[in-house]
DNA sequence: CGAAAGGCTCTTTTT
DNA sequence: GAGCCTTTCG
C-alpha cells in the first residue's frame, strides 16, 4: 500500500471523533478496504463522509491531492470541500471534489488527446444534444411526430450510460423504434466528432474508454488517488459504477455512501443494483449502517417508514430518533388545487403568526413542476414570499443559451451548433437559401460552416446582401476573439454583446426585455468571477463550468420565503415544515410510473424521500378535483397515504374548511357522499341553456366540455358573474 | 424576408 | 396550457 499505515501518529488539530455516534465513528476510522455506508435519511452522511476525509489526511494515511471525492452536484462538491478545510484547517484545494462529469471532463482535458479527444472540447447540453438530434432525424427522413426527438435523444443517452458502443446499441435494438435510435446516434456521433463536442454521456463513457484502452493512464490515476470516495451511490448508473470500479482498482480503499430507499433517478439511467450489490462487488467490504436520524420526529419517521417498507428488494434498516413524539402527520382533502394552495398558505400563515416558523422554514414539495402554478398565484396574491426551484432553467433561457453560443463560438470556431444558433441573431437578413447556399457550399468542400465564411467572397450564388452580411458577422467574430486573447472575460462578453448588437436586440423585445436583459446581466455576473484567470482561459473554464452547472447549484440559503421545490430537487435537503401537495394517484404516484412495479417502487422511495425532509411537521394534501393539463380530473388519495398507520395521522384540523372562501366552497362532505362519476359521460348541457345553482342562482351556459370523466361548464350567473364548474359536483338544474 | 397566427402534440423527474 | 412547428400574410 502506497500510505503509511494506519497506526501513524494523530497529527495535531480538532478532534474529528467528538460527537459522532459509534457507527459514524466507526465509519469515519474503518481501516482500508471497500467500505459502503448506508446512510439513512438525517443520519450525518455529509458529516461522516467530511470527517472521514479529514481523518485521513490528519492520520497521515493520505496526502490531500490522493483523496477524490464525488458527488453528484457541484454544490454538494462545495460544500464538503469548505467543510473539510474547516475541520483541518486548511485549504483543501488538492482534494479532487466534484460531480462524475465534472471530474470525467477534467480527466479528458487532461489525457483524452490518446483517445482522440480534443484538449478543447465543448459540451454539448440537453438543448444541443436536441437540435443536433432533430438535424439527424430530418436527414433521415424521420417524421418527428412518429418518432418524437425526445425520444430518440432518450434511447441514445441509456444506450451510453450503459456503456454500448452504436454497434453494441445496434444489435441489442429489439424494437423498430430502437433500431433507428441506434441509426440515428451514429450520424449524430459524426456531427459531435465533427464539432469536437461531448455530450453529457460522453464525459462518462470516453472517460470509461479512455481508461479500457490505455492502461498507462488509468495507472496513473490509480496510483494517484488512494482514496476514492463516492457520494449518492445509489444513483450512479453503468458508466460511473464503471469508471468509479477503474479509478478504484488499485488500492480499493474505495467508500460508497448511499441510501436505496433514495434512490429516484431510474429514469435518468441509475441503477440501485449498484449499491445493493457492493457486498456481491466487494466480498471483503466493510458495512455501516448509520441509522439514527437527527432531523425529524420519531412520528415523521415512522410514517415514513411504513410507506417505504412496502418496497420489497431494499437493504433492512429503520432510521430511529432521540425526538420522541411531535406532531402527527396532517391528512388533509382539499377540493381542488386552488383551495390546496390556499390551505397552504393559510396554515404557513398560523404558523408564523403564531411566531414558530419563519417562512424560510417551510418547504412545498410536489410531483411536477405544473403543480407549482396554482401555488405561485396565491402566493403572489397574498403577498407571500416564496422562492421557486426548478421551473425553467436559467441555463436553457434562450437569452442565455444565445450569448453562451457567442461565446462558444469565439472560443472554438468548429462549434457549428453554436454558429448556427448566432448566425442569424440577431437578424442579419439572412434567410433560408444563404444559409442553405453556405452550409451546402461548406459540405461540398468539407468545411465547416466557419471555414466557409472565411472564404465567403468564393461563393457563387449568393446574394451581394447576404455575403456583405456574412463578412461582417466574421468580421465581428474575429474581432472579439481577438480581444479575448487579451482582455478580461467581462470586457469581453461587454464587447460581443455591444458589437454583435445582441444587447440592442435584446432591448427592443416588447414584453419580457428587462426579464431577459436581466438573466444576461446576470450570466455576465457569473463570468466575473472569471476575471483573474489569464485571457482566453477565463473564457475556457467559464464555458466549461457553466456546461456542467445546474439550477440547485446556485440555490442559496434564502433570508425568507417559502421554498417551493420538486420532490427530486428536494433530495438532500431539509426543512422544520413541509408541506407535499397532490397525494393523488394518477399524479402521486403518477400515472406514468403505474405500468411496472419498478415505476411504483421508485414513486414510493420519492415519497420517503419527501416525507423524511421534514423536521417538525408534515402535511399532505390531496384534492379531491384537480385541473391536469386543460381538462379536470377527479383524482383518488394517492395509495402512499393509505399505508400510515392512522394513528400517526391527524384528522385535519379544519384546514380546508376554513380557508374556502363562499364562492369555491362546496361543501366537501356533500362531494364524499356523491357517488363516483360515472366512465362515459354523456352532454346534459349546451351553449345558452339557462339553468339554476343552489349557491350562485341563475345564469346561461356559455360553454360545455366533455372530459373523460365529467361535463364541465362555463356558466355566466346573473350575480355571481362567470363560473367553471363540474356537473358532476354542481347541483344544478336546467330550466 | 420576417412576423403573426394557427394547429399540433405532449405534458415526470434532470446530472 | 405551453411550446414547437408550419402556414399564412404583409
Amino acid at each position: 500500500m502506497a500510505t503509511p499505515s494506519s497506526s501513524a501518529p494523530a497529527a495535531a488539530g480538532v478532534d474529528l471523533l467528538a460527537g459522532l455516534n459509534p457507527p459514524q465513528r466507526a465509519a469515519v476510522t474503518a481501516d482500508d478496504g471497500p467500505l459502503l455506508i448506508f446512510a439513512g435519511a438525517g443520519s450525518g452522511k455529509t458529516r461522516v463522509l467530511t470527517h472521514r476525509i479529514a481523518w485521513l489526511i490528519q492520520q497521515g494515511r493520505a496526502q490531500p491531492h490522493e483523496v477524490l471525492a464525488v458527488t453528484f452536484t457541484n454544490k454538494a462538491a462545495r460544500e464538503m470541500r469548505s467543510r473539510v478545510e474547516q475541520l483541518l484547517n486548511l485549504a483543501a484545494g488538492s482534494i479532487w471534489m466534484g460531480t462524475f462529469h465534472a471530474i470525467a471532463a477534467r480527466i479528458l482535458r487532461r489525457d483524452g488527446s490518446p483517445a482522440g479527444i480534443d484538449r478543447r472540447f465543448v459540451i454539448y447540453d440537453e438543448g444541443d444534444r436536441l437540435s443536433a438530434i432533430k438535424q439527424v432525424m430530418n436527414e433521415m427522413r424521420l417524421d418527428p411526430k412518429r418518432y418524437p426527438p425526445g425520444s430518440v435523444v432518450e434511447a441514445i443517452s441509456r444506450a451510453k450510460d450503459e456503456l454500448l458502443s452504436p454497434t453494441a446499441q445496434a444489435s441489442a435494438a429489439g424494437t423498430h423504434f430502437e433500431e433507428l435510435a441506434a441509426q440515428a446516434r451514429v450520424r449524430y456521433e459524426a456531427i459531435l466528432e465533427q464539432n469536437h463536442a461531448l455530450d453529457f454521456d460522453d464525459l462518462l463513457l470516453r472517460t470509461v474508454r479512455l481508461f479500457e484502452e490505455h492502461e498507462d493512464v488509468l495507472e496513473r490515476y490509480q496510483k494517484r488517488f488512494t482514496y476514492v470516495m463516492v457520494d449518492e451511490y445509489q444513483d450512479t448508473n453503468r458508466a460511473q459504477y464503471v469508471m468509479v470500479k477503474q479509478l478504484a482498482g488499485r488500492h480499493r480503499n474505495l467508500c460508497v455512501v448511499g441510501d436505496d430507499d433514495q434512490s429516484i433517478y431510474k429514469f435518468r439511467g441509475a441503477d440501485i443494483r449498484n449499491i445493493l450489490s457492493f457486498e456481491h462487488d466487494y466480498p471483503d467490504a466493510k458495512i455501516v449502517k448509520l441509522e439514527q436520524n437527527y432531523r425529524s420526529t420519531q412520528r415523521i419517521l415512522d410514517a415514513a417508514y411504513h410507506v417505504i417498507k412496502v418496497n420489497p428488494n431494499r437493504a433492512d434498516k429503520r432510521l430511529w430518533t432521540d425526538r420522541q413524539g411531535g406532531p402527527k402527520v396532517v391528512v388533509a382533502q382539499t377540493y381542488d388545487e386552488q383551495e390546496e394552495a390556499l390551505a397552504v398558505a393559510q396554515e404557513a400563515l398560523r404558523l408564523v403568526g403564531d411566531g414558530d416558523y419563519r417562512l424560510g422554514d417551510i418547504a412545498v414539495l410536489y410531483r411536477t413542476n405544473a403543480q407549482s402554478r396554482a401555488l405561485e398565484e396565491v402566493l403572489i396574491r397574498r403577498g407571500l414570499p416564496y422562492r421557486l426551484i426548478g421551473g425553467p432553467r436559467f441555463y436553457e433561457r434562450r437569452e442565455v443559451k444565445d450569448v453562451l453560443a457567442y461565446l462558444r463560438l469565439i472560443a472554438n470556431p468548429q462549434d457549428t451548433l453554436a454558429f448556427s444558433r448566432v448566425i442569424n441573431v440577431p437578424r442579419r437578413k439572412l434567410g433560408e437559401k444563404s444559409l442553405f447556399q453556405l452550409g451546402y457550399w461548406a459540405d461540398a468542400h468539407g468545411m465547416t460552416p466557419w471555414e466557409a465564411l472565411n472564404r465567403v467572397e468564393e461563393m457563387t450564388g449568393l446574394a451581394p446582401g447576404a455575403m456583405a452580411s456574412l463578412g461582417d458577422f466574421r468580421d465581428m467574430i474575429n474581432e472579439v476573439r481577438a480581444a479575448s486573447q487579451e482582455r478580461r472575460l467581462v470586457e469581453v462578453i461587454d464587447l460581443l454583446l455591444l458589437r454583435s448588437g445582441y444587447e440592442r436586440h435584446i432591448q427592443a423585445e416588447g414584453a419580457d426585455a428587462q426579464e431577459r436583459w436581466a438573466n444576461v446581466l446576470e450570466l455576465r455576473g457569473l463570468a466575473s468571477e472569471y476575471d483573474g484567470l489569464a485571457p482566453g482561459e477565463g473564457l475556457q473554464s467559464f464555458l466549461e463550468d457553466v456546461a456542467l452547472m445546474s439550477d440547485v447549484d446556485s440555490l442559496e440559503e434564502g433570508p425568507q420565503g417559502m421554498t417551493l421545490i420538486t420532490l427530486h430537487m428536494v433530495k438532500g435537503l431539509e426543512f422544520p415544515v413541509v408541506f407535499m401537495l397532490g397525494m393523488e394517484e394518477g399524479l402521486f404516484p403518477h400515472s406514468r410510473s403505474l405500468d411496472s412495479p419498478e415505476g411504483l417502487e421508485e414513486e414510493r422511495r420519492l415519497a420517503y424521500v419527501g416525507m423524511t425532509r421534514a423536521k417538525d411537521r408534515l402535511y399532505l394534501f390531496h384534492t379531491f378535483r384537480r385541473h391536469l393539463w386543460g381538462s379536470a380530473t377527479l383524482n383518488l388519495p394517492s395509495r402512499f397515504l393509505a399505508d400510515i398507520p392512522p394513528e400517526l395521522v391527524d384528522a385535519p384540523p379544519g384546514i380546508p374548511a376554513g380557508v374556502s372562501n363562499a364562492e369555491m366552497a362546496p361543501a366537501r362532505a356533500r362531494e364524499a357522499a356523491r357517488p363516483a362519476a360515472p366512465l362515459e359521460v354523456v352532454q346534459r348541457f349546451f351553449p345558452g341553456d339557462n339553468v339554476e345553482h343552489k349557491l350562485w342562482g341563475r345564469g346561461k351556459v356559455l360553454k360545455s366540455t366533455l372530459t373523460r370523466s365529467d361535463e364541465e361548464l362555463i356558466v355566466r350567473f346573473d350575480k355571481a358573474g362567470i363560473k367553471i364548474l363540474a356537473v358532476s359536483l354542481a347541483s344544478l338544474i336546467k330550466l
